[in-house]
DNA sequence: TGAATTTACGATGGACGTAACAATG
DNA sequence: CATTGTTACGTCCATCGTAAATTCA
């Protein structure tokens, strides 16, 4: 049976090149080595590597293993460090869609130091994804958008904020005085697809209005849409944070006015945890 | 000290839902399990379950440890496939381009099967990536395109074939009789990020020809260009056999005639293998 | 001969099972 | 009282280390 005492050995041998170095390296006999190698490539019915006077050199499935080896003692570590952490009093959980971690948490993640927290942010691109981690406990806080109630869980409003319409400087709508939705979604329209908080609150907004959005594009949710409206492509629809923080050139942000849309930025927290956090979410 | 016993063991307490059923399940008696449950805890710094008289309720800790250990066990289970194969006779690692894998391997893996060899199949982006785990024996064949010979690794060349030009039906050179590669790079140009063979052949092609060609858009290597020409957002060109196996309704697929450019398609393998391997390449 | 790995064998400790115990509904 | 999990303790096998053997330059 593979263990993972056997994947450590086995990566101390081919980092040092030789069953000897490694052996003290591991504070274990040389001996003994040998024979947690052998037994190693004999549960593997493979041999990983050709023993010469001279040290060890790897055989090609020696090579696979052996990155496949640093694969899974990554995986483990990294595993094993979260777990530790989540016993610990001093140690919070934060997540939020993307947008929401670059733009909106950099100030909570701050006073959150200054209170001697460890800290661990991880993006997720799904409310849904979200919600459910603060219900299994896997995040104390998940910041997301437009979150509907529900039952078991705290959502906290924190901020209300209007949509920007961005658009290459070159784009007519840009003189215009007052930026309207339904013009707006009638221009081509860059969008992420599904699932995205923003595409929907966008679709719910036209389906109030009876209109369909011309969305031509749909973007994977690790790309970047100013770059495409900047190419030309189109415009796009983003929250007031993103759009204040924007330094491409050719792209212009302006708010749109008449029949606008907003999204709610919310927390998310278990209900009996709400109290405790109250102080940091509001006292900004 | 974690170990892959205790991963599964813990893995299967989660899916009995009970330490009793599990031991039973796992031919161990149930104080031996307790025991490694609370060792693994215990190294772990960190409560994974809690007992009731009912069975056992998993902690936020608990429920991330069981993603992980899933992850883990994946990641180890395949691995252990993988190192099984190497040794055996009938197996043979096969890697590719991704179209070429998609469009012109097909014939070739039929044939292995009769052949009564197992074959793996692998896909990855640049000829680099494939001629490197041919050279450390992680493949047995690759298949690139415009590759060019290295001393240490044999290169076969099997096809040329000539490019085609890709655009939505409205557009006007559909109408030309004779397309030919400075019309088509002047228009706009979708093509995949560097590193992509066929986007180096067009820059080598271009710069041969004193042009620079006009790229309006660069996909990711795991979306489609055809969608993208579909939508309007330019034109793109693609080998025959890419060009040949199109479904869209909304694309037309052209060969350049005037100032054509090719690429070869060849089989990288050892040197020595070379003659193993002949009549496979060639007979078809 | 010296540097490497392998084989042989006795010692030790970790993991197991049995049996007894504790808690909950 | 039936089901759940825990504690105690003796047994056994896996892994270790020491020492001797082997192989190649």
């Amino acid at each position: 049976m593979l263990s993972i005492e056997q994947i450590k050995y086995f990566l101390a041998i081919v980092e040092y090149g030789s069953l000897n170095k490694a052996s003290q390296y591991l504070f274990i006999s040389q001996p003994a080595l040998t024979k947690q190698l052998s037994l190693l490539e004999k549960s593997l019915g493979c041999s990983l590597l050709l023993r010469t006077p001279t040290g060890i050199k790897l055989t090609p499935a020696g090579r696979y293993f052996y990155e496949r080896c640093n694969l899974i003692m990554e995986t483990i570590n990294e595993t094993i460090k979260q777990i530790k952490s989540f016993d610990k009093e001093n140690v919070i959980r934060i997540g939020g869609l993307p947008n929401l971690i670059t733009y909106f948490l950099p100030k909570y993640i701050e006073k959150l130091k200054m209170m001697n927290y460890e800290v661990y942010i991880e993006a997720m691109h799904t409310n849904s994804q979200l919600i459910n981690s603060v219900r299994n406990g896997f995040l104390n806080i998940a910041f997301v958008s437009d979150a509907v109630q529900e039952s078991d869980i705290a959502i906290v409003p924190l901020v209300v904020e209007p949509f920007f319409v961005v658009m290459s400087a070159s784009h007519p709508m840009v003189k215009t005085e007052e930026i309207d939705f339904l013009s707006v979604v009638k221009e081509k329209l860059i969008l992420y697809k599904a699932p995205c908080p923003i595409r929907a609150a966008i679709r719910n907004h036209c389906s109030l209005m009876g209109v369909t959005p011309n969305i031509t594009l749909e973007l994977e949710l690790t790309e970047s849409l100013i770059n495409y409206v900047e190419k030309g492509f189109g415009i796009t629809i983003v929250p007031k944070m993103v759009a204040d923080s924007m330094s491409s050139q050719g792209v212009i942000a302006r708010e749109i006015k008449k029949f606008p849309l907003h999204r709610v930025v919310s927390a998310v927290l278990k209900k009996d945890c709400v109290s405790s956090y109250k102080s940091l979410l509001f006292d900004i």
